[in-house]
DNA sequence: ATTCGACGTATTTTCGAGATTTTGTTGAAA
DNA sequence: TTTCAACAAAATCTCGAAAATACGTCGAAT
């Protein structure tokens, strides 16, 4: 009993990439199978497939005969993940404000309730490392509800996919809550807009909340030429 | 010499792609690693590794305990995918727009030339299988050439990724060239717009391009409700 | 005729060993 | 001191065998 874990392959994956988005490894430090398995009760092979797969998520770099890494921390990355996620996140909001129904206003309501009370926990209390990671959840159902009702599987796939990329660039740097203030309004803004089915605010409101990631700002379209 | 094929397990994923990609694979029809593993001419361990992989990219299903299977052709899957598809074309095409200069206006005429060319020349022939691959060979670099000078790697990488899964629903259905025409009109019209860096223009017309497989048409967006 | 259970076959999953390649170290020559 | 080659150590890649699980068949009981 007690430390037993007979892993099967899927649990390394959710383990691994848990402890990815987590931040229990340096940006850049390289994620070698052998030394991986005893930590995770499995086979080294066990440990390679989990990486291999993880490495399609874009959460693990993979180089060909020189083994796994854990991407660098980096600024330009940052911003092209932001602004697909941008995109992702509006159309997904537009097209679920055009399902809208009262079920997901319903659904939509309990995240934010649920992700409100966290942080204003968390104005109030020391930054625990077990409260940031309960943030991190409740702020992921939030986003997540708010295009979840889109109706297209592929969407939300993707915006899962984008979302934990993103989580993994910011670990380690965004756990000093100073953003959190605005953030907490941004939320009640989205939410807002969400229910008043108010597309374009939505739009508007969810470039402001994740505009600061950006590098540069992403050029407006322009009229056509004559 | 001859039919030495000392594969390296990228190259097994890449031909297993291109497998999947051609129809040489039934759709719904089990793919067992020990049977491929002869006409791969690896070890089955290398087979499922490869299929695993492809699993991630959506081409592939996985089930465990149960085995990979070619996804099943399904019409509401390739209306989801092709209003992703539309999504990240526009996105890509207007991001492009704005950062045109001369050098990706003629690789935009070099790959709509190219494709051009085929399309003209399979008007007069009999539609080939290796003419189709052709064509098909042209499409995709049209339409990455298209949205190849947005700056955003992220947008590129999702694109091919969706245009596999939308070409892998596609096949062995729309080798009749009935749209062929059509297609040829709308790739110029789209060409014509993008080098007018007319944003909306090209908009509308890659909507209308893709537009025919999708199941019901995108809800525009309505106005703020007041 | 149908349902259910037991058994044999086929497939999937896990694992560690051997071959190959990279990485790190030492030492001699320029 | 720097450069380079040879050697040693470590990591990666591939593979087939063994264990676990699912699938199909046959036969008996209702």
């Amino acid at each position: 009993m007690g430390l037993v874990q007979d892993s099967t392959a899927w649990d390394v994956v959710d383990r691994l990439r848990a402890a990815l988005l987590d931040g229990r490894f340096a940006h850049g430090s390289k994620l070698k199978p052998d030394t991986l398995r005893t930590s995770l009760g499995c086979s080294a092979s066990a440990v390679r497939e989990a990486l291999f797969r993880l490495s399609t998520e874009g959460l693990v770099q993979f180089h060909p005969q020189r083994g796994f890494r854990v991407p660098q921390r980096d600024i330009e990355l940052l911003h092209d993940i932001t602004q697909v996620r941008i995109m992702i996140e509006e159309q997904g909001a537009c097209r679920s404000i055009r399902n809208a129904d009262v079920a997901w206003e319903a659904r939509l309501t309990a995240a934010h309730h649920k992700l409100s009370h966290i942080e204003s926990r968390v104005q109030r209390t020391e930054p625990t490392d077990e409260v940031f990671q309960l943030w991190v959840r409740g702020e992921q159902e939030f986003h997540q509800t708010l295009i979840g009702n889109c109706g297209s599987q592929i969407l939300v796939d993707m915006h899962l996919a984008i979302y934990r990329r993103f989580r993994q660039q910011m670990v380690t740097s965004d756990r000093d809550f100073t953003h959190l203030p605005v953030n907490r309004d941004q939320h009640l803004e989205i939410l807002d807009a969400a229910l008043a089915r108010d597309e374009d605010g939505v739009c508007r409101r969810i470039r402001a909340h994740l505009g600061r990631h950006l590098v540069r700002p992403i050029p407006e379209r322009e009229a056509v030429p004559a």
